[in-house]
RNA sequence: GGCGCCAUGGUGCAACGGUUAGCACGGCAGUCUUUCAAGCUGCAAAUCCGGGUUCGAUUCCCGGUGGCGCUACCA
């Protein structure tokens, strides 16, 4: 018989990985990065990647809110192959480890109430000497009270005050270290007597008695049960995770492998919040980001491909997608180059993969006509693609385009002012419109030598015309070369847009 | 307050003991032009501070400072 082979040689499982929200708000860009990067380390691995709702908080628990955190997975593309799982369906299970831990004397029922727990500072407890001594900002930075006190006694099994309902404390084992070794940050270590017996069980509330778990015990109980191997999860729970490690031993189970990603902060390096704007990654839907342009730029945000590369596509940012380029640092959103990305996209995408976008885009403005999506396909296609380059957002579509997709549309202030300023224009452009009335073909050199002859005639510079001609035709200043839109609008629509602009033209 | 993490231009990332410290966004200027973008060219802009270690530190160690996180019967 051979001797057993080192672990190492073992062909290692397949990884499974999980994005675990909470319903207590919307899918907020950082938990969309962390959901992104749990992804595309599955998709990278050919492992599984799985959805768990963290919803045992009944006070702050909303449970119309979990549509919303799918919608925004679902917008970004993040596909997962199992759940989503409700801890609020799991109960049992996990007051039973928590009872199985009691049993073998790893945690201990808690009768403290639980706002007396850990005890009072005192000097915290005195009035501050001196009114206005402190700034008020620098106070409030300091947050909550310290505490002193993170045992009870309750630890060493003081007689139980048995009317009250206890709550399950773990009991850390003093005078020891907890290590582990998380991919991002390195070699952890943390002396358990720094840990407090942290609450595993909350104490049943209400009539029916329900014994909520707590996060620590929720999420390590469902990793085990799940089979998690690699924990991808915001670097604000680094210092929860020592915590989890001494569960995962007490339970008997090895803990899983943890990579703990950088956070994503607001231009003013604070956490991102509702103060910071938009941070739902639905609002960036709304306004008009494509998920794809979104996918490429969040996933930059703490971790890069190890050289220069920025513009990757999904199939490119799956192949080279590893947690050893995750970075330590926190990082700032910054929504300019989030903008640059969808411009990018926006230009260089081929079109036909723009078109379903457009297509929602005009949807929603009550713009589109269904025959553009069949017998007008073609056209469809090729006004999208003269207009593209122009645009950021797929809602400049509906928004400074709209004259391309309806005969409704105003002239924008801004342009007249511009571009109307010669009293000549009204008679000029009834002319152009008499020209290229006239025209036996319609194409983009014909229109272009009708105007330009006209301008020789009368005089003008062609620049004169084309300008005033633009605003006249689209309403605005900013649109695509003239020519060309002609061609696209078609000539009965550009002939009566001219001549209609008339009235406009001569009033100021 | 305690414990911990982090630290390269304004922002996101490279450089993982030896480079004129690189790329991108943003900014500025020029160019192109039919408006506006895009594109192209160029410019300004960084190794937090102080000590070590080393022939040599952005890089390794220590201290400081700053930012952030945790310190809940929230997750």
């Amino acid at each position: 018989m051979a001797t057993p082979s080192h672990s190492g040689n073992a062909p290692s499982p397949k990884p499974r990985v999980r994005f675990a929200p909470s319903p207590t708000g919307y899918l907020h860009v950082g938990g969309a990065r962390t959901a992104l990067f749990n992804w595309l380390f599955s998709r990278h691995q050919g492992g599984t990647f799985l959805l768990r709702v963290e919803d045992t908080d009944v006070d702050r628990n909303r449970p119309e809110l979990v549509e919303g955190i799918l919608d925004g997975l679902r917008w970004l593309g993040l596909d997962w192959d199992e759940g989503p799982y409700f801890q609020s369906a799991r109960l049992p299970v996990y007051r039973a480890a928590a009872e199985k831990l009691v049993a073998s004397g790893a945690a201990y029922y808690c009768y403290c109430p639980p706002e007396k727990y850990g005890g009072d500072d005192p000097a915290e407890e005195a009035e501050p000497e001196e009114e206005g001594k402190e700034p008020k900002e620098a106070r409030e930075k300091k947050g909550p009270a310290p505490r002193r006190v993170i045992r009870c006694n309750c630890r060493d099994g003081q007689p139980a005050s048995s009317e009250q309902a206890p709550a399950i404390r773990f009991r850390v084992p003093l005078g020891a270290r907890t290590e582990f070794e998380d991919v991002v940050f390195g070699a952890r270590q943390v002396d358990n007597d720094e840990i407090e017996d942290f609450v595993l069980l909350r104490s049943p509330k209400g009539p029916d008695g329900l014994a909520l778990p707590t996060y620590q015990l929720g999420a390590v109980v469902d990793d085990i049960e799940m089979r998690i191997t690699h924990v991808i999860r915001g670097a604000d729970h680094l210092s929860n995770t020592p915590k989890q490690v001494l569960l995962y031993r007490a339970l008997g189970a090895p803990p899983p492998v943890f990579a703990h990603v950088p956070l994503i902060l607001g231009p003013d390096r604070t956490r991102l919040s509702k103060r910071h704007g938009a941070t739902s990654v639905g609002s960036y839907a709304e306004e008009g980001f494509l998920p794809e342009a979104f996918r490429n730029f969040s996933a930059l945000l703490g971790w890069s491909p190890g050289d220069d590369t920025e513009f990757m596509r999904t199939d490119e940012l799956v192949r080279r997608f590893t947690l050893a380029g995750v970075s330590r640092t926190n990082a700032i959103f910054d929504r300019a180059k989030l903008e640059w990305f969808n411009t990018q996209y926006l230009q260089r995408l081929p079109v036909d993969e723009l078109l379903p976008y457009v297509e929602a885009e005009l949807k929603r403005s009550r713009l589109w006509h269904t025959e553009w999506a069949n017998t007008q396909r073609d056209w469809f296609r090729q006004t999208v693609d003269l207009l593209r380059p122009r645009t950021r957002l797929l809602r400049d579509f509906s928004n400074w385009a709209r004259a391309f997709f309806s005969e409704e549309f105003a002239y924008d202030p801004q342009a007249r002012a511009k571009f109307w300023k010669d009293e000549r224009l009204p008679a000029l452009l009834a002319k152009l419109a008499d020209g290229l009335e006239a025209l036996p073909e319609w194409s983009h050199d014909a229109c272009e030598r009708v105007l330009r002859a006209l301008a020789e005639a009368e005089g003008v510079k062609a620049g004169l015309l084309i300008n005033a001609a633009r605003v006249a035709i689209v309403g605005q200043a900013v649109a695509p070369p003239l020519f060309d839109t002609m061609v696209v609008l078609g000539k009965d629509s550009v002939v009566r847009r001219l001549r209609r602009a008339l009235p406009a033209l001569r009033s100021p």
